[in-house]
RNA sequence: GGAGAGGUGGCUGAGCGGUUGAAAGCACCAGUCUUGAAAACUGGCGAGGAUUCACGUCCUCCGUGGGUUCAAAUCCCACCCUCUCCGCCA
């Protein structure tokens, strides 16, 4: 959520830097429902003030033993004039907040401008993409031949976007997992957390999932309702959720690997061979929470943490800064790593790091005490995948796969796979 | 799932329906004292919001949501959560 008092004062400037990310802004509506809002909001605290006075009154009235039935009179009818006030202003209000709500993050200055993922800016590379002697599969079938991918059990079981992994693949994921959170706790300065997968509605809206973004969520039956978790960075934002940190506690460097569930409406038709796309995948998350003066660091601190996993698997990628009209609705900046996926012949996205400075923070009251004054004051949090764990998983297969169909594995997963250096 | 107890400020913990945003203690901050620290003493010390150039004034908040009342932390109802015991279970 925006700043109600940036957009009451700047509506203008506000609108147009929204225009960059391809949002319009109703101004019409938020000023003059802002004007209704300050109308109301004074005459029902002034109502409000009345009737606290006024029953003082009688209180003391009545203690001294005075007749207090032409004080009753006089506060005859401000129950219902206070109702009627209360009323419409708890409507305008909840109409303000709803158009609030819907508001995206402003882009960061730094942000191309740009209206689709065409213009998205290329920041780097790293590694050069294999030349193969010869025609390099994708990991549907490489997946298939060596017995690790069962897609059509999935379906099966469950339906499309959904896979089964066997034995060294299997096992291949696990070692992934591990050497992801291995590497971001021992060397990156995370702490690893355990966290619920299902959530409830207030955490979706404080990383600002809801109330936009329900169709992409799965829920569960029956009360209260649960939401399946689209990304660890839900629960793990969500910890400081109506928190007053203490300035030491920052930053705080959190890490989970969890599964995620999405239900990829409007997707119909993408990426619909293999496991690129799935309704189930598993994702190790970074998230920071810092002060505000130091996110913008911070940001390029975690992006190279998602870097290192790429490097440390010999995965060549790219980094990719999202133009005004890419990013997503809470950032305010957004690096997408894309890695080069031979069967493909393309990048594509396999992190994404963002820093949503106050938006969410806003959003899920999550504050530090300043020490230089004593008042609390919003936080900036940051994310990112680090990284997707199925993704990563294709892109290994692909990009060491050898001409027999078999798979180098990279030598710093090794010791997760019990010394194994290749899947035949 | 059943029975009971309870949810008050950063923490502990008082609070007959009326002058309680909330006693007291701890913690914290500032000052006095001290070479310095500690102790002692003095003072300050919740959050959010409206309005104002500002000083200030006002409003809301005692798990959440309703209700009763001129007036609710205090009474009533529902729900949520925590703890104890029983049952079930990985």
């Amino acid at each position: 959520m925006l700043d109600p008092k940036l957009i009451r004062n700047n509506l203008d400037q506000v609108a147009e830097r929204l225009k960059g990310r391809g949002f319009m802004l109703d101004t019409r509506s938020i000023e003059r429902l802002e004007s209704e809002r300050k109308a109301l909001q004074v005459r029902t605290e002034e109502l409000q003030a009345q009737r606290n006075s006024r029953s003082k009154a009688i209180g003391k009235a009545k203690a001294s033993g005075e007749d207090i039935q032409p004080l009753l009179d006089q506060v005859a009818g401000l129950g219902a004039e206070l109702d009627a006030a209360r009323a419409s202003l708890d409507d305008v209000q909840e109409r303000l907040g709803d158009l609030l709500l819907g508001i995206p993050n402003l882009p960061d200055e730094s942000v191309p401008p740009g209206g689709d993922e065409s213009q998205n800016l290329e920041v780097r590379r790293w590694g050069e993409p294999a030349a193969f002697d010869f025609e390099a599969s994708d990991h549907v079938d490489l997946g298939a031949a060596l017995n690790g991918l069962e897609l059509d059990a999935a379906v099966k079981l469950s339906g499309s976007r959904f896979a089964v992994l066997r034995g060294p693949l299997a096992r291949l994921q696990r070692a992934l997992i591990q050497f992801m959170l291995d590497t971001h706790t021992a060397d990156h300065g995370y702490e690893e957390c355990y966290v619920p997968y299902l959530v409830n509605a207030e955490s979706l809206r404080g990383t600002g999932q809801l109330p936009k973004f329900e169709a992409d969520l799965f829920a569960t039956r029956g009360e209260p309702g649960f939401y399946l978790i689209p990304t660890a960075e839900v629960p793990l934002t969500n910890l400081v959720r109506e928190q007053i940190l203490d300035a030491e506690q920052l930053p705080l460097r959190l890490t989970a690997h969890t599964p995620c569930f999405r239900s990829e409406a409007g997707s119909y038709g993408k990426d619909t061979r293999g496991l690129i796309r799935q309704h189930q995948f598993e994702k190790v998350e970074m998230v920071q929470i810092v002060r505000p003066e130091t996110s913008w660091e911070a940001l390029e601190e975690l992006t190279a943490h998602a870097e290192t996993i790429l490097q440390r698997l010999e995965l060549p990628y790219r980094v990719m800064a999202l133009c005004s009209g890419d990013i997503g609705f809470s950032a305010a900046k957004t690096y997408d790593l894309e890695v080069w996926l031979p069967g493909q012949q393309a990048y594509r996205e396999i992190s994404s790091c963002s820093n949503f400075v106050d938006f969410q923070a806003r959003r899920l009251q999550a504050r530090f005490r300043n020490p230089d004054n004593g008042k609390p004051e919003l936080v900036h949090t940051l994310n990112g995948s680090g990284l997707a764990v199925g993704r990563t998983l294709v892109a290994v297969m692909e990009n060491h796969q050898q001409r027999d169909g078999s798979i180098r594995i990279p030598k710093v997963l090794q010791p997760y796979m019990n010394g194994q250096t290749v899947i035949q």
